[in-house]
This record gives structure tokens, C-alpha cells and sequence, in this order.
DNA sequence: ATTAATACATAGAATTACGAGGTATTGTTT
DNA sequence: AAACAATACCTCGTAATTCTATGTATTAAT
């Protein structure tokens, strides 16, 4: 598990790309899905999921359609078209970022 | 200019591998240094900076020596034994977490 | 002489993930 | 059946860290 400050700035990020990848998804899966693909790296924790995509939500980036799984209510959120749009930009910002990083504490690893 | 969120937790590293690789700076020198490596992306402001320095002092990670230029007192940081350690944890879990995020949110552009 | 650049510093604001706590359902094990 | 683990959602206050704004002072350039 990471120092928790690194991943600020990135979890917005991380949230709308891995819904524009697959289309729609719940909270809990979300998590799940990153623990995943991070090899158990990267633990996003209730607290910080929830308001963020409650954050989101509120921000118009996404919107949620609820089901009933049983008893139980899940919500699974997807991406609007402003979700979308802040998706490319905030990739594109990432990926800058990282590859200033890079070049900036890592000069020996640049591959062009 | 990136989003200020997402320096955080990268600015200690940066600092701790500007100095191991320079030997000495003072801070404005850092600021400038990290300026032009990131080509203007990277604008450590004095209130981010300054305090940083202090910190990383306190926590034994540098010191400084003072030096006259003219009037003006220049303080020249540089790296304790246990900030060159420091150095290799840092920048080892930061390339871990580059390496992470780049394999989950640019799964198409890992390279090995 | 005025301005820009150099060089340091601090206090409070803003942001954002986390910790701790809570509720409830479902599946598994003994 | 009971107990526990896992699933699934939520909120509130805290902690950590960078930034904004502000300040002081010297030196170089026009």
C-alpha cells in the first residue's frame, strides 16, 4: 500500500477511466477492480470512494441507475458526456504529469 | 501548470533526488532547477517549497549550510545519511506507484 | 531611479483521501 | 441454528500537504 498522498489528483482519474472502459459499474466493484489490477497496490478505501463518487455525481461526470439485488439497492454508476469529456482531459493531464515525473526524478528510465 | 493535487506526495522525492544528484542547492535554485527539467510544467511556489525544506530538515532527512553572498545569507541544503536512505525508499515506492498507475489507467502503453 | 529578479520566510486556506463508525443483506462454516 | 466473513452502502471529522497571500531585503538591469 502506497502513502495514501500519492494518490490524490489520480482517483478521479482512475474512476472515469475505468468506467469509460466498462460501461457501467458499482462502488463496491470498482474497488474491487482496482484492487485487482494494482496486484492488492492500491486499496481504495469506503471513504474515500463513496464521497468521490457522490462528488462526482454532483459535479454532472456521472450519473447512477439503481437495482435491486434482492432486497439490497446497488447503484451502478456510468459516465455522462461531460463525464466523458473531463475523462480525455484529465487522462491527458495525467499522463503529462507522469512523464515530467519521469524525466524529472527517473531521467535514466526515459525512453524517449 | 498541473492541478496542485497532483504534486502531492511526488514534491519530498523531487527534492530528495535533486539534491543527491547535485550535491548541494539552495532553494530557489531547486525551484528554478525544477522548472526548467519540467519545461515550465513543475512551479514550485516559495510557500510549497520553503516549508518542505524546513520539514525534511526537522526530520533529519537535510541540512544546510550558510553562506554569505554579499549580505544576503544563502542557505545551501544537501542530503544527511538518512535522507540518501530515505531517497531510495521514496523514489523506489514512487516508481512502483508510476509503474501501478500507468499499467491501470494507460494499460495500452506498458511496456513490459 | 525604478523595476525585475533573486532569496528567504510565515500564516491561514483549500483540497482530498483516510479512519472510525454505522446499517443491512447474503453466503459459508461449524 | 449460530456465528462469521464477505458484500454493499453511507457519513463525519481528521490528517496531510500544497497553495495563496503577504512580507522583507538585496542585487542587477534599464
Amino acid at each position: 500500500m502506497y502513502s495514501k498522498e500519492l494518490l490524490k489528483g489520480t482517483l478521479s482519474a482512475i474512476i472515469l477511466n475505468l468506467l469509460a472502459e466498462n460501461g457501467r459499474m458499482y462502488g463496491y466493484e470498482i474497488s474491487q477492480r482496482v484492487k485487482e489490477l494494482s496486484d492488492g497496490k492500491i486499496l481504495l478505501k469506503d471513504g474515500s470512494l463513496y464521497p468521490a463518487l457522490q462528488t462526482m455525481t454532483k459535479d454532472g461526470l456521472l450519473t447512477y441507475e439503481e437495482e435491486f439485488i434482492g432486497k439490497r439497492v446497488r447503484k451502478y454508476y456510468l459516465l455522462t458526456t461531460k463525464g466523458e469529456e473531463q475523462k480525455v482531459l484529465y487522462l491527458a493531464e495525467l499522463k503529462d504529469f507522469l512523464a515530467t515525473l519521469n524525466k524529472l526524478v527517473f531521467p535514466q528510465l526515459s525512453l524517449a
